[in-house]
DNA sequence: ATTAAAACATGATATAAGTCATATTTAGGA
DNA sequence: TCCTAAATATGACTTATATCATGTTTTAAT
C-alpha cells in the first residue's frame, strides 16, 4: 500500500505536529527514537519533505525540524505522493498497471470502493486534523 | 498492497480457472504472453502455488498447469498466502508492526473498516468464483 | 527401452528499496 | 570573527524483490 519510507515519513510528520512548534524545534536525531526509525533515514526523509515546504527546517545552533502553521493546512496525500509518487495507490491490485473503472479486474469491486475512500480521506485530512485526533486521545502514534 | 509476485500468481491462476481443465493443460509458457509475465518468473510461482496444492500439474508430454474441481473452490487468500505470506495484509497504514485496535494510529479509522472487507472478501470468494465472473462478463483479467 | 516433453528444484543475476556514512553549507553564539 | 551545531547534498552499502538460467526428474509416446 504505502512503501516503508511513506509510512516512516507520515509517522515523523505526525510527530512533529504534535510535539514540535516554531520555538520548539526538533533534532533529526531526537524524532528517530520515539518513532523507531533509523536516525540517518528519517533525516534524509525530512530533508525530502522540507524541499517540498512540507515540514520546515532551520540549521544551525538552536535549528531543527517543525511544523508551522502553514504546514499544519497540508492534506496527508502530499507527504506519500513526495516520496512514493503521486499514483502509486491508483495501480490495479492484479496488475503493475492502473485501475480501471471500465474493464474492471476481477478483484475490482471489493477493493475499488476502499481504495477511492482512503484517497479522498488522504486529500481531505491535514496534518493538522490527525494531530488532533491524537492530542484529543482519539488515536496514537505507532512504534 | 499485494507483491508483484502475488499479482502475477492471482492472474495466471485466474487464467488457468478460465482457460485450463483437466484434459486442457496449459504449458507455463503459453501463461505467460497473455498475462504479460516473464515466462521463467510465472513458471516458478506456478510451481510453488502446485507444491500448496492451490494448482495442478502433470510433467513429461501433454503435461502442463491446469485447475480442477477441487482447486476451483480454494479461496483467493490463499494464493496471496502462499506467496506473500500470512499477514501482510494486516500490517498498520504506519507501522510495520500489525494493525492495533486497541491504540488505532491516526489512519486506523478510514482504512481499517476497508481492508477488514477487503480479507473477507478474499476469504469468501475462491477461483471458481471470479473465473465465473470473468465468463459472464462481469470482470475482465487485465494484462 | 529409448526418447522427448514437460514440471521441478536450485541457484545466479539484476534491479529496486531501504539504510548508512561523509563531506558541505548555513546560522547562531562566544 | 571564529567556532560549533545543525540541516543539506551526495553517494556508498546492504537487503529484499524480481528476474533469469541451468540442470534434474517425471511421464507418456514410440
Ligand atoms: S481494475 Fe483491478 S483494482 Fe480496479
Ligand atoms: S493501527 Fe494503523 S491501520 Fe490500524
Amino acid at each position: 500500500m504505502f512503501s516503508n519510507s511513506s509510512k516512516y515519513a507520515l509517522k515523523a510528520v505526525l510527530y512533529l505536529a504534535v510535539y514540535s512548534s516554531e520555538s520548539n524545534k526538533i533534532l533529526a536525531k531526537n524524532i528517530s527514537e520515539p518513532i523507531n526509525v533509523p536516525q540517518a533515514y528519517i533525516a534524509k526523509l525530512l530533508q525530502e519533505l522540507s524541499r517540498h515546504n512540507i515540514v520546515s527546517s532551520t540549521r544551525g545552533p538552536n535549528g531543527g525540524f517543525y511544523i508551522n502553521a502553514q504546514n499544519r493546512e497540508i492534506p496527508l496525500i502530499d507527504i506519500v505522493s513526495v516520496i512514493d509518487g503521486a499514483n502509486r495507490l491508483n495501480s490495479c491490485l492484479l496488475s503493475v498497471q492502473n485501475c480501471n473503472n471500465e474493464k474492471p479486474c476481477p478483484l475490482h469491486s471489493f477493493a475499488d470502493p476502499f481504495r477511492t475512500d482512503l484517497i479522498n480521506n488522504l486529500k481531505k485530512n491535514t496534518i493538522g486534523d490527525m494531530a488532533k485526533d491524537i492530542e484529543s486521545g482519539k488515536s496514537f502514534l505507532p512504534l
